[in-house]
DNA sequence: ATAATAACAGAACGATCGTTCCGTTATTTA
DNA sequence: TAAATAACGGAACGATCGTTCTGTTATTAT
């Protein structure tokens, strides 16, 4: 911080540094997703994030305002990494229909290795708070639309490279899958543990493509 | 409430009756799914529950327990309408993929008209709570169960008349039918206006049947 | 060394949470 | 009418909520 005075004409210029962080904010804001993940919003109390963050409660509330706000730049972060996983890995792919087929092969394993069972950070929060809260519901309305690019960007890319059937519109297609990777979600989160249940669903969607 | 006084071998039966209620328990059931739909269960309060039930906090408890267990029959109650109204359509059908239809129509319309966008009871309840409440967990798994038998019944039913493809085994399709169910609550709840986005949806669901 | 100040630890705040308690009212049987 | 008692209205409870305040510590430029 710069503070300057200025006395009779003449200009004095004190820069004085204080205390630096004890924490990396990128690293708290993982544990913070984390438990908003794990036990929603309203479930996840201030006392469970100065507890899980590891900092003071003074040194949270400093740094990132308050709980919404905290909440929303987890959900922003974690948004960021999805999409960026995702979209890197369809668009480097040169066979887009298997490539989905590993992206919910492995939406699959992790519903059933999560042991927490925390479904999709994006998805809880859209049914816990997007009706109650604009900018979260504006978060998962900006992933809707990012995931709805990025799918349809890559069925096209499967239909051009005879992949993927045409009978359907691309976008139609992408819309559908997104769809079914949010009903899988549901469905870890709802603690089903059943292999063939997953498989079932992913086989059906499969037909479709 | 009776009493039994039983004195020198003489038993004196006195029965007194009290005060009637002044509201009816399943219309004050049907209040509290209203708001527990709309706001979850952690974002509902005490109060928002007297206010809404339109009786007093004694009458409240002493009817229902507590807040948890209130929810609990909440939920109960919502799942046997739910289930009921599907199951009678299925069972009465003799064009089950047009009823099929006719079900995922009714639920897209009720998602663009929902003023107050509610998703589905259970879908919301599953995500808020089941990894964190055993009892909601017992009903949700129940529930899948229920729609699972009902709609691979229903399946069956129209793959042996003509109408449903027999490619897949009917499980198989049911539960593919379930997850975009699910899917498309998350959707409403998620605050989605588009009507071409759930009708996009359901032709892909459909061109698999 | 001193002044300046952000980061820190933790006590303390008012508000609200779910729940209980108490005194009154209304209804029924004896 | 009298006795019994569930239903009722509303005050009150302790616990916990999210947030703020206070005083101390650590770091840096002067």
């Amino acid at each position: 911080m710069f503070r300057i005075f200025s006395i009779f004409g003449n200009e004095f210029n004190f820069e004085a540094m204080a205390r630096t962080k004890e924490f990396n904010e990128d690293q708290a804001l993982d544990k913070a997703i984390e438990i908003f993940w794990h036990k929603g919003y309203n479930g996840t109390s201030a006392q469970d994030l100065v507890t899980h963050l590891g900092l003071s409660r003074s040194s949270l509330y400093d740094t990132f305002g308050d709980k919404q706000k905290l909440f929303s730049k987890s959900l922003q972060r974690y948004q960021q990494q999805a999409q960026d996983t995702v979209k890197e890995l369809l668009e480097k792919s040169d066979n887009v229909k298997e490539t989905l087929h590993e992206i919910f092969k492995q939406a699959v394993i992790e519903s059933l290795e999560d042991r927490i069972t925390k479904g999709c950070f994006m998805v809880n929060s859209s049914v816990e708070l997007a009706m109650h809260d604009e900018e979260i519901a504006k978060i998962v309305k900006s992933n809707s639309q990012t995931m709805e690019e990025v799918f349809t960007n890559a069925v096209k890319k499967g239909q051009e490279a005879g992949h993927i059937s045409k009978t359907l519109d691309a976008k139609v297609l992408a819309r559908f899958i997104f769809n079914n990777y949010s009903g899988i979600r549901v469905l870890a989160r709802a603690g089903e543990r059943n292999k063939q249940v997953y498989d079932d669903i992913v086989k059906a969607v499969f037909s479709v493509l």
